[in-house]
DNA sequence: TGAGGAACTTAGGAAGAAGCGT
DNA sequence: ACGCTTCTTCCTAAGTTCCTCA
């Protein structure tokens, strides 16, 4: 790992689900205070500030706090203002491009080919002739030409202006004429990079997204069926006959028995008062306590079924298997801009009881079935709509070129739209995601001022950009998400680098022979456990205990700090950065160090390939992407070690049999005996070769139990990194990304050469 | 300036499919 | 061919960021 990133190993041994440790729940329920109140905040500052003057000042800890405090009073807001526009000037002159980026002005490798027989483009198919000169640095945000009628029109123009300026050159300057020639065919090139139209840069500017969209609108979840009248309900004992609605959300809960949801007391209640809402009003008068129902047959009912399903004979099981092909074919794709894409999740979410990950508030509440009026439709004016369900009807149908979704409906847990979108292999998502890696590049070029401008903020006389820059030096250091402030009640309680809390944090002036060791523990997305001690700089940890002094646990860490503060001063020292581009960065960089460290090229493939999981495996670390060890993993630790075992002994005796082979050989010294020898000393070999992928496999297992590679490789490692690596070691590319990601990184195999550098 | 909404990316777990050893 | 394991795909929740409006 780089020194950079201190990422204690113990934050994976010792990380948990937020489920185990009951710590964090005790801690943050009946929470009366609220963070947000920046007036009591303020108040608070106010009164610290005058408080530390009476204070008794022999302590040598008190007066260095004092001495900061009456440094920071005098923070004035104008200074701070000048201060940005000199900011801003050093900007400019830093990398000496113009501020604004032209929107998506770069060179596209998502140029189709010609139409295949069934008329349409086909993504991700890509000229070979495109890979020249993407991997340049200058190259990255030059728009491509790409074929369509438009395109071709504006190529005549171009192709005339371009015969004008041949012709008449020669014409004028019949003296310099060779020279002129020459320098001419040589120059054009670049010349046509400067007419000021381009296909994409005209259709992409303004935030469209398309200027053609077709598609077949969404696949509803399949219709309720009531259940056989010999799966019955019971409450209190008693047999009761439940109403098609009621029935509906108690099958929801009946095939969740077995989960420990069920048993949780928040959804319990969440899903009895949901439940209630569909009952008939003489349901609702009989069925007071979900404790009384008996929903066992209805389970015992789902279980046989889908045992059922797993005993299917194949011609079942095929029939199933075509009829989910046909419904893809007719609803899974899409036509954007003369391409057939693939959509991503063309069916409705089904009706259920919400699972929300952690403690969530809302965990066990009815998700209420979508019907046809809920949906809006997003599509070309000039296209074919989709049509609604017989005697139903869309709630609107929009022709909004701005936007990527091709269907949206309100959920009604959050309150929050949902989409229907394309899949990754897509254009747009995937431009979308080169464009992603490209800003983290440049990120590359101007972190070194970035960091020592945030170093220097560490003794900002203001409170706020001290803040801002310890905030930024553990999104940085430690790859923190932004952390917005979040709704309390609404979700589980989970925290980012803005949002953290005096409680998350635990400052230890000296730990295990370590100075000013800072312990984190806290709830990240997903509710997954972010524990890790980290040693920082001494300037960082008196900042903390300045930030932490006279707070109550629950308080925040960062009062003076959000997200949309902290973006908007990123964005001031480099156009487009964000938060998020840090873990992008961060976890890119780690990766190529990490492969150029580890990898060396006399291994074998399987053990260049352990290199790679281990440099996947460090990013995953750096980024805290965990997963819960799989439920079989000891068992299938135990099967591969007896694997090696039997491997082993099966060496031994391919050995033994060598040795005596070569003994034999010795005594006899004919032509079959050497052959035998032979024979047996490849079999030695071959053997080697299998333990020692066993032992690498084992090693490789150990070291993932519980922890992700996955998120980081589709969403935070440059594939072109990967892609590069692949070609420079000889490594097929089928290796290290399957069918699904190769699609995904269609553009960046096409583009990486060997020695790509990200 | 802050709240709320919209759009889009990132995330882990469950279900389903494929592969492998017996 | 069968049963178990592992890999892949699907699912949808939970983030970030940007925009709009008061």
């Amino acid at each position: 790992m780089s020194g950079d990133h201190f990422h204690n190993d113990s934050q994976i041994d010792s990380g948990s689900r937020h489920n185990d440790s009951h710590k964090h729940k005790d801690k943050y329920k009946d929470k009366e205070h609220k963070h947000k109140d920046h007036k009591k905040d303020k108040e608070r500052e106010k009164s610290k500030y005058s408080n530390s003057e009476h204070r008794d000042s022999s302590d040598k800890k008190h007066r260095d706090k004092d001495k900061e405090r009456l440094k920071l009073k005098d923070g004035s807001s104008d200074k701070q203002k000048d201060k940005h526009r000199e900011k801003k000037k050093e900007e400019r002159s830093f990398d000496g491009k113009p501020k604004k980026e032209k929107e998506n002005g770069f060179e596209s490798p998502f140029i189709k080919s010609e139409p295949e027989n069934d008329g349409f483009y086909h993504s991700p198919k890509h000229e070979k002739s495109l890979k020249r000169e993407r991997d340049d640095d200058d190259a990255e945000f030059k728009p491509k030409k790409i074929k369509t009628e438009e395109s071709e029109k504006k190529a005549k123009k171009r192709k005339q202006e371009e015969e004008i300026t041949n012709v008449l050159v020669p014409a004028l300057c019949t003296a310099v004429l060779v020279a002129c020639v020459g320098m001419l065919v040589y120059i054009l090139p670049s010349l046509c990079f400067f007419i000021p139209f381009r296909w994409e840069e005209e259709r992409y500017t303004d935030g469209v997204k398309w200027k053609f969209l077709e598609h077949k609108g969404p696949v509803f979840a399949p219709p309720y069926e009531p259940l056989p009248s010999n799966v019955k309900f019971y409450y209190d004992g008693k047999h009761m006959k439940l109403s098609p609605g009621a029935e509906e959300v108690a099958t929801f809960f009946a095939k969740m028995l077995d989960h420990e949801y069920t048993t949780k007391d928040v959804f319990r209640k969440n899903f009895f008062k949901d439940w209630r809402k569909e009952m008939t009003s003489e349901e609702k008068s009989k069925l007071t306590d979900l404790n009384k129902c008996d929903f066992s047959e209805m389970s015992e009912y789902f279980k046989a079924q889908s045992e059922a399903r797993k005993a299917m004979t194949k011609e079942e099981k095929l029939k199933i298997k075509e009829e989910n092909e046909r419904l893809l074919q007719e609803y899974g794709f899409c036509i954007m801009d003369n391409h057939k894409e693939r959509i991503a999740n063309f069916r409705i979410e089904p009706p259920g009881l919400f699972r929300g990950r952690g403690d969530h508030p809302k965990m066990g509440m009815l998700k209420r079935r979508i019907r046809p009026e809920d949906i809006i439709i997003n599509c070309s004016k000039d296209s074919k709509y989709p049509k609604p369900p017989p005697g139903t009807k869309w709630k609107e149908v929009r022709h909004d070129n701005k936007v990527t979704w091709l269907v949206s409906w309100t959920e009604n847990i959050q309150g929050s739209i949902k989409y229907i979108m394309l899949n990754p292999s897509s254009r747009i998502k995937g431009e979308k995601d080169w464009q992603k890696y490209e800003m983290a590049r440049r990120l590359k070029k101007c972190v070194d001022r970035i960091r020592a401008q945030y170093r220097e903020d560490w003794k900002s006389k203001e409170m706020r950009i001290r803040q801002r820059a310890v905030a930024l030096y553990f999104i940085d250091k430690l790859a923190l998400r932004a952390g917005n402030e979040k709704e309390e009640g609404e979700t589980a309680d989970t925290v980012g680098c803005c949002s953290l809390r005096v409680e998350h944090l635990t400052l230890h002036q000296e730990m295990d022979g370590q100075e000013y060791v800072v312990e984190f523990d806290f709830l990240g997305k997903d509710s997954i456990r972010y524990y890790n001690k980290v040693p920082v700089e001494k300037r960082v940890f008196k900042n903390l205990q300045l930030f932490m002094e006279d707070k109550e646990p629950e308080d925040d860490l960062f009062d003076r700090l959000n997200t949309s503060i902290l973006n908007k001063h990123l964005q001031e020292l480099m156009d487009g950065l964000t938060a998020k581009v840090f873990r992008t960065y961060n976890a890119s960089i780690t990766l190529q160090q990490q492969l150029n460290e580890l990898t060396s090229s006399e291994d074998n493939v399987p053990a260049k390939i352990l290199s790679y999981n281990r440099a996947n495996r460090a990013v995953a670390i750096l980024c805290n992407h965990q997963r819960a060890p799989p439920k079989t993993f000891e068992k299938s630790m135990q099967n591969l070690q007896t694997k090696i075992d039997a491997k082993k002994e099966q060496l031994a005796d391919a050995k033994r049999e060598l040795k005596s082979a070569k003994a034999d050989a010795k005594v006899r010294r004919d032509e079959k005996s050497k052959k035998a020898v032979e024979s047996k000393k490849k079999a030695v070999q071959r053997i080697e070769e299998q333990l020692m992928k066993l032992e690498v496999q084992a090693t490789d297992r150990e070291e993932n139990k519980q922890i992700a590679l996955g998120t980081s490789k589709l969403n935070y490692l440059d594939p072109r990194i990967s892609v590069a690596w692949c070609k420079k070691f000889g490594i097929p590319i089928e290796k290290i990304y399957n069918k699904t990601q190769r699609e995904k990184f269609a553009w960046a195999i096409d583009m990486a050469e060997k020695d790509y550098e990200f």
